[in-house]
DNA sequence: TGAGAAACGAAATGTTATAACATTTTTCGG
DNA sequence: CCGAAAAATGTTATAACATTTCGTTTCTCA
């Protein structure tokens, strides 16, 4: 862990939401006055998302940190078009019936992608109330 | 559904696998002499998803035609990383778990990624006998 | 037939990601 | 401590994917 991977993942901490690569460059450029290229911020994303701390969400192409890094994850994303935030969450049920139709197939497995689009339940609400 | 539109689905069904945008501008200007470009075909390719006769694979970031557009679709890819190919199958089980969680964060999902990578049973066996 | 809507064309630009290669930093055995 | 090998980062350029904007054509239907 060096100090650039570091910053990256304080970064994403310290985010409100999914943040794309490019304003992770921006704020790393912003944090000190060394601004990095993009090879070196995707470079540093792949890396963390290989140790399993950051996860990279593909329908919105951006980066979210890994709630409980410390166990092997079989997540799941909510993200919610109103606030552009999203929940992580796990539920093995799910890797469990993957793997199943999976078998069936004859097909060998190695990562998922399971995203949920729609409204939080704020969002939901302050949409229903609006209307 | 104009010629377009009927044109792109065609190239989407000749296909071997998932196609990306840019590969369609380039099949349609084959076909006939007139190019098009980018802003059109994306019209299209959204209107054809709209509709439910194509699908986008969000981390391939290409196109697949849908195997069966008359169904409400609530699908699954498996993508093989060997050969690029990619399974569409339908497991209403994972929609119900999906819709089970999403109802426990009082989400309201309106769309749904589901994508496995890994490898077909015959790239998985192809790779097994030349190692 | 002609007004409005939908679809399409074209140019520019915005956004995301990687290739290729140089340089710096770290590590570790001798 | 020294220097070679490995790992990480910097730099430039470019590839790949997608949208904005505005103007034109085509279709529909009253």
């Amino acid at each position: 862990m060096t100090q650039l991977r570091r910053r990256v993942l304080e970064l994403l901490w310290a985010s409100d939401g999914p943040t794309s690569a490019y304003q992770l460059i921006e704020a790393v450029k912003g944090k000190d006055s060394r601004p990095v290229g993009p090879p070196t911020v995707y470079r540093t994303l792949h890396f963390l998302m290989e140790q399993g701390l950051v996860s990279r969400i593909e329908s919105l192409n951006a980066y979210v940190p890994c709630v409980h890094p410390e166990r092997d994850h079989d997540c799941l994303f909510f993200i919610c078009s109103g606030c552009r935030s999203s929940v992580e969450l796990e539920d093995s049920r799910i890797g469990g019936l993957l793997a199943e139709d999976a078998a069936a197939l004859g097909f060998v497995a190695s990562r998922r992608t399971v995203e949920v689009e729609g409204m939080c339940a704020r969002c939901a609400e302050a949409d229903a109330t609006h209307t």
